[in-house]
RNA sequence: UGGGGAGUCGCCAAGUGGUAAGGCAACGGGUUUUGAUCCCGUCAUUCGCAGGUUCGAUCCCUGCCUCCUCAGCCA
């Protein structure tokens, strides 16, 4: 199967504007080569937004041939976790990316940070502040009044030096002081009205454990890590846009080895789901879903147990671009690309999600039927069709009275058993309360592997033979949410809005060719579905548990509606 | 109503002084033992609005409108 030739794989890249700021870095002699970083903080589970930052630096230094670090901003301990951590390796490496050499840490860089902090202070331009939390936000003014400066905003260059040694010694208590910037309290602005650079907290991090009580805030240790470590072109999302005079602030008043650029780009919102961290979490924790996994949450360990694959993610992001505008996509452009791959690379199989039975009158010297994994793809080999006695076929694929162009089963109407007979229906056996229970049904005996004599059969549907079908657990999900902008407004809460019907689980029948499959196998249950076997609670030859990835595209619903 | 951004087809998105790429969706048609796939075709006289410059403007200038974003000792 590796020598097929993904089709998401094998398109040109997509022109987008930094990629024209890259190609002028190179052709000017700016750069030679570029480096890129992904700084997830360790703090929860990434989801599809993050995916797309991940292509988009990974894939730019693939391009490019250049390099991409993967770099932990750990400045927070409080919320910061080895698990966070270790999963987002996993995905990382899982969406089929490779950072390079070792990975980078914010903490790696908490000895030189703190140098720095000496430097802008020897230089006059950050200084201690004794301010509480309240008081600062007085002094920071508004949107529309600029700020008062601080009255510790002049302490001399030794004292500052000798209150910022003492914070680091632990002399103050957490939140008692702050180390801050010195710009300019009424830049209109407000990142850049002093902002603290230095807090102290005495929390356990997961790497430097207790050796600081003092920790860099994001906005000085972001510009600093990517300077140290040499990085061209530092990406992120719209709303740091308003930091980047503070980032080429701190820069530029520190002798620093290199000044990175930084560009932004407007983050990812897919409808019908939310992309916020906080939110997420609440979701997990209220248990609204059943994990960080759970396959509806759009984090890449719920869309990796929901049977999306890298090849499909990675076609997604290229599909979406890169610009600063709205990127409001809908959610059928992410299953438009899921199902591409899919078609490519999963074999078909049959199950019945609703069965309905069959019995075959005339069954007496019926036989199987070779047929192929994949109608496009022989190498994907063959298996045996049987046929038995009774059948299960799918009940919504007959119809007493149907519909007007409807080409499934009816009374006294013949349909081809996929991969089999053709079959008339004769009768349907209803219970006492009319709900049609049972089919007898006939074949044509003279139509296996080939079309019948003097009339055309149009219909063709799935089916399983009971004797042989095996019982699966079936998993059937849909979208999260109702709306498409669930979190859109601040008035209501957005779990008000969550799909009560996002989850479905039936108990099926799957043809005997998948009894072996091991977990994460996809297929393609023909007229269903993209299935695939469950991470967690999938046992081969045992327990058989499939997820529904993502439907097939369906003309005849669309038609009905 | 201070600062920073963005407005090109239903959604995403190239183009940027020479007369509107592409993808998704949609819609027609063909093939088909999956109403799938595949194939073929259609789909912006127009680039938020109004003026101006120019032989010529989505692109340059002026004004306006709409939307997003910023007041953590989070990232």
């Amino acid at each position: 199967m590796s020598s097929l030739q993904s089709p998401a794989d094998s398109t040109a890249p997509v022109s987008n504007f930094i990629r024209s700021i890259i190609d002028a870095d190179l052709a000017s002699g700016r750069h030679d080569s570029i480096v890129t970083r992904f700084p997830p903080e360790p703090n929860g589970y990434l989801h599809v937004g993050h995916a797309k930052s991940i292509c988009l630096n990974f894939g730019l230094a693939q391009d490019y041939h250049g390099k991409c670090n993967l770099r932990f901003d750990d400045t927070n301990p409080e919320k910061e976790s080895e698990e966070y951590a270790q999963s987002i390796q996993d995905d990382v490496r899982w969406l089929g990316f490779q950072w390079e050499g070792q990975i980078h840490w914010a903490s790696d860089y908490f000895d030189a940070l703190y140098a720095f902090a000496e430097e802008l202070i020897g230089k006059g331009l950050a200084y201690v502040d004794d301010l509480t939390p309240e008081q600062m936000r007085e002094y920071r003014g508004t949107l529309t009044q600029p700020g008062r400066n601080s009255p510790n905003r002049e302490r001399s260059v030794v004292e500052n030096l000798d209150l910022f040694r003492r914070m680091k010694a632990g002399e103050f208590a957490d939140g008692a002081r702050v180390l801050r910037a010195k710009i300019d309290m009424a830049s209109p602005n407000i990142n850049l009205r002093d902002p603290a650079i230095y807090r102290i907290r005495r929390a356990h991090h997961i790497r430097t454990g207790d050796k600081w009580c003092i920790y860099p805030m994001y906005d000085y240790t972001h510009c600093i890590s990517d300077a140290l470590e040499g990085i061209t072109h530092s990406i992120c999302t719209l709303e740091f846009e308003d930091h980047r005079p503070l980032y080429d602030w701190v820069l530029d008043n520190l002798n620093v080895p290199c000044h990175p650029r930084q560009y932004e780009f407007s983050r990812l919102e897919l409808q019908y789901t939310l992309t916020s961290k906080r939110k997420l979490l609440q979701l997990v924790n209220e248990k609204k879903v059943t994990g960080w996994d759970d396959p509806r949450m759009p984090t890449i360990q719920g869309m990796r147990r929901r049977g999306y694959t890298p090849e499909g993610i990675r076609e997604f992001a290229r599909r979406i671009g890169v610009s600063k505008g709205e990127n409001n996509v809908d959610m059928v452009v992410m299953e438009g690309a899921i199902r591409e791959h899919l078609e490519a690379i999963a074999p078909r199989v049959a199950a019945v999600i609703n069965p309905l039975k069959v019995t075959l009158t005339n069954f007496d010297g019926a036989g199987a039927r070779e047929a192929d994994f994949h109608p496009q793809h022989p190498e994907f080999g063959k298996r045996i069709v049987p046929i038995s006695r009774e059948l299960y076929i799918e009940a919504d694929d007959f119809a007493e009275v149907p519909p007007a162009g409807w080409r499934r089963l009816t009374l006294g109407g013949e349909i081809r058993l996929r991969h089999s007979y053709v079959m008339r229906c004769d009768e349907a056996v209803k219970d006492a309360a009319g709900n049609v229970i049972e089919l007898k049904c006939s074949l044509d005996h003279a139509t296996l592997g080939k079309n019948p004599e003097g009339r055309k059969v149009r219909g063709v549907i799935h089916f399983l033979a009971a004797e042989f079908a095996l019982p699966a657990e079936i998993r059937l999900y849909d979208r999260l949410f109702t709306v498409a902008s669930p979190d859109a407004d601040k008035e209501v809460d957005f779990c008000t809005y969550l799909n009560p019907e996002s989850l479905q689980v039936v108990q099926g029948w799957v043809e005997a060719a998948v009894k072996d499959a091991p977990p994460e196998t996809h297929y393609q249950f023909e007229r269903l579905g993209y299935f695939v076997t469950d991470r967690r609670d999938h046992q081969l030859g045992d327990r058989l548990v499939f997820n529904r990835t993502v439907t097939l595209k369906d003309s005849w619903t669309k038609e009905q509606a």
